[in-house]
DNA sequence: GGCCAGGTGTAAA
DNA sequence: TTTACACATGGC
């Protein structure tokens, strides 16, 4: 058994199951996902509860809704200009396309969302992961810090880190969404230790 | 007060 | 192909 496959276990055995985004509202998945590019996961919550507080977490609801209003409900998650157009142009995929994401094949799906302006990668594939089960490990900063840390890989491309952990592991969704979420939570007590020493 | 967070797009070397 | 920079809030 390789190094990824035993690190998943240890992960698991040491943190436990992190239960991320099991929630079936794909509008609350694709918003966090685009609102948490570069920017600390309860800055995001914050937004989300504006969001939500004003009915607003719903696609057709952020379409229609003025600018400025809705840059004034994601300002704690920070870019709140650039992320309010993201948001935007997200939805208007999400409205026309959600039904058949379902049935598409993972790779067409992630050309479809790496086609919208404010998505890259990792945007396409955690929305390809968590709002659509589709088997496509998603790759962040703390990913690379593991692999360096266990000897995985280090300078590599997106894909390469990607294709490792998918080739390692076999295509599995329910797999790829438990260990991103330990990778994190591996990455954030790590971080908290440092800061404390 | 400075550094950093579950990145991305654009422009210039 | 690589590197630099803008984008912005809130916690520590």
């Amino acid at each position: 058994m390789d190094i990824i496959k035993r690190m998943y276990r240890s992960l698991y055995n040491k943190y436990g199951p992190q239960g991320w985004w099991h929630s079936d509202n794909k509008c609350e998945i694709v918003v966090g996902a685009v609102l948490t590019q570069n920017t600390a996961w309860p800055n995001v919550e914050r937004a989300i509860n504006n969001l939500k507080a004003e009915g607003a977490l719903e696609p057709n609801i952020i379409l229609s809704m003025e600018e400025n209003r809705l840059k004034g409900l994601i300002r704690p998650s920070g870019f709140y200009n650039q992320k309010a157009l993201r948001l935007k142009s997200a939805m208007s995929w999400l409205v026309s396309n959600a039904k058949k994401a379902k049935r598409m094949e993972r790779m067409e799906l992630r050309g479809q969302l790496l086609a919208i302006n404010g998505i890259g990668k990792e945007t396409a594939d955690s929305i390809a992961l968590y709002a659509f089960s589709k088997p496509i490990f998603v790759i962040d900063a703390y990913t690379r810090r593991f692999c360096a840390e266990y000897g995985i890989m280090e300078d590599g491309e997106y894909d390469d880190y990607r294709l490792c952990f998918e080739e390692s592991l076999g295509l599995d969704a329910k797999l790829f969404n438990e260990y991103h979420a330990l990778i994190v939570a591996w990455g954030k007590s790590r971080r908290a230790a440092r800061t404390t020493n």
